[in-house]
DNA sequence: TCCTCATTCTCACCACATGAAAAAGTCGAT
DNA sequence: ATCGACTTTTTCATGTGGTGAGAATGAGGA
């Protein structure tokens, strides 16, 4: 229920379609609860239970939830599956990037990532990573949501004008996940900037206690900063080895911006691990 | 626009809200094309381009879609990838299905699989397999489509009454995929019925060539078959080991088995690759 | 600056979504 | 079988709100 302040604050219109919102508010429940009964539904979004019930056959005739005979409930479809697919395989970083990545993930012993902008959001494109090298446990595939406090989201959040920087922050906050975590732009602008110039960016433990990541910019053939490229590892694995690290991303990165640059195969070096 | 004859013809009611309809055929467009500007869509679909810009921005205020005002394009938004995930939350196999699964395929140096039905859809919910042992290419958590074609497919319908497994071939079709694979009842049903009485079944080249798969019912606390565990190898590897791979399967199997009946936890025996 | 295309607005029309109430299924238990 | 306690669907009068042609506005590009 949109209230009046609600509609002033944001910017956006909420002359929205009553049965269309309610249609998503149905799928969400049932998402949100992982299976649900149509009167559970009901209650909990205080729909009228026919309505409900022409809503769920809805969906279900669409194929985005599936009715179970056996315990009268609901549950997410095929077409959810479909679009969670489609998602990924149109956001999935291309073939050669994921090599590149890999090759990366190898040549330093470290888990890799690569990470691009979409529209005003940051999307984690791809993971490269082990057994004897895990990614950190919350990085994932997917949309991520504390740029403030890794290092591809500060090179990321480096390489945005101003006012989208802020925009961005101010939507999702900046959470503290660590004692070291910059929580205010008083400290994260000038770190920001310093990040810009360097073209590199450090994260020691601001994103999980004992782990540093580093990761530099991907640039597109215009010049445009459009991705970048990362790594994490403990932090007790990094001693001394700034340097190394640094060349090593700054290349690999160089290779994925040269592909995004020629669209031409950039062929990685054979490695062994 | 659903003829009279369609209604006829298809059991289900087509008495459905055309927004809603019109909503989701918009979303999946624009899923199918992976990004899609307003007019295309308004073409695409013949709806006139008002309304359609009226469902995108539906879409998009409510995270459905995104708009990417650089290119002019309409995009899968955020709430695409959480029901993607919501249903593999959902679905995927619990824990410790898995480990018996990772441990089936370390013990036989295969891959190896788990299945299981949902209302009159067979859903693959994991996947344990390796460099060394890959899985069969086609075959991904997710849902399955060639039942007739595959060990577990076959083991499933074969736990499965008559006119379910009717309805599930007839909608599906039995799609031809090596010379191997039955198309035909005629070839299928005898077959069926004695895999379900050895209780388990086997897949030579059915579904793809040179592989071999291998499948055994799993079942719950009361005793019904709820879904199946799985192997597959290339049938060179396969000489002379069917009974091996029999027993490590039907053992696993009841691991799984027990763990549904029980829901106390069982502890694989821990093994070296 | 103009021109073109993308996007939103306006508004009268009436299709169709709505939800209370009642009927029809479904299933388990006695 | 017979009841009872549900889940689910149908009915139907009401008026909300979705609709789309056309016009206006906005955003870039040459």
């Amino acid at each position: 229920m949109p209230t009046a302040e609600a509609i002033a604050q944001s910017g956006d219109r909420v002359s929205n379609s009553a049965v269309i919102q309610r249609t998503f508010s149905v799928l969400e429940a049932v998402a949100a609860s992982g299976c649900a009964a149509a009167k559970t539904v009901a209650t909990r979004l205080e729909i009228p239970l026919p309505t409900v019930y022409r809503l769920l056959n809805e969906l279900a005739d669409s194929g985005y939830l599936v009715y179970l005979k056996d315990t009268k409930r609901f549950e997410l479809g095929p077409k959810c599956f479909e679009l969670g697919l489609s998602f990924q395989q149109r956001l999935v970083a291309p073939h050669p990037i994921r090599q590149i990545t890999d090759q990366l993930h190898r040549s330093l012993g470290t888990a890799a990532y690569f990470a691009i902008y979409r529209g005003s959001d940051i999307i984690l494109t791809y993971c490269s990573d082990c057994e004897k090298h895990p990614r950190l446990r919350p990085l994932r595939f997917g949309f991520h949501e504390a740029a403030h406090a890794t290092a591809f989201g500060k090179i990321l959040l480096a390489g945005m004008p101003e006012p989208q920087r802020t925009d961005y922050l101010e939507a999702r906050g900046m959470q503290v996940l660590t004692p070291q975590t910059m929580i205010s732009r008083e400290a994260l602008d000038p770190h920001l900037a310093e990040v810009a110039t360097r073209g590199i960016a450090w994260e020691h433990e601001e994103f999980l206690p004992r782990q540093t990541c580093a990761a530099v910019p991907v640039r597109n053939g215009t010049g445009m900063q459009v991705g970048a490229m990362a790594i994490s590892t403990p932090s007790s694995k990094m001693v001394g080895r700034a340097k190394e690290v640094e060349s090593t991303l700054r290349e690999h990165a160089g290779l994925a911006s040269s592909y995004l640059r020629g669209g031409s195969v950039t062929v990685p070096v054979a490695e062994h691990a």
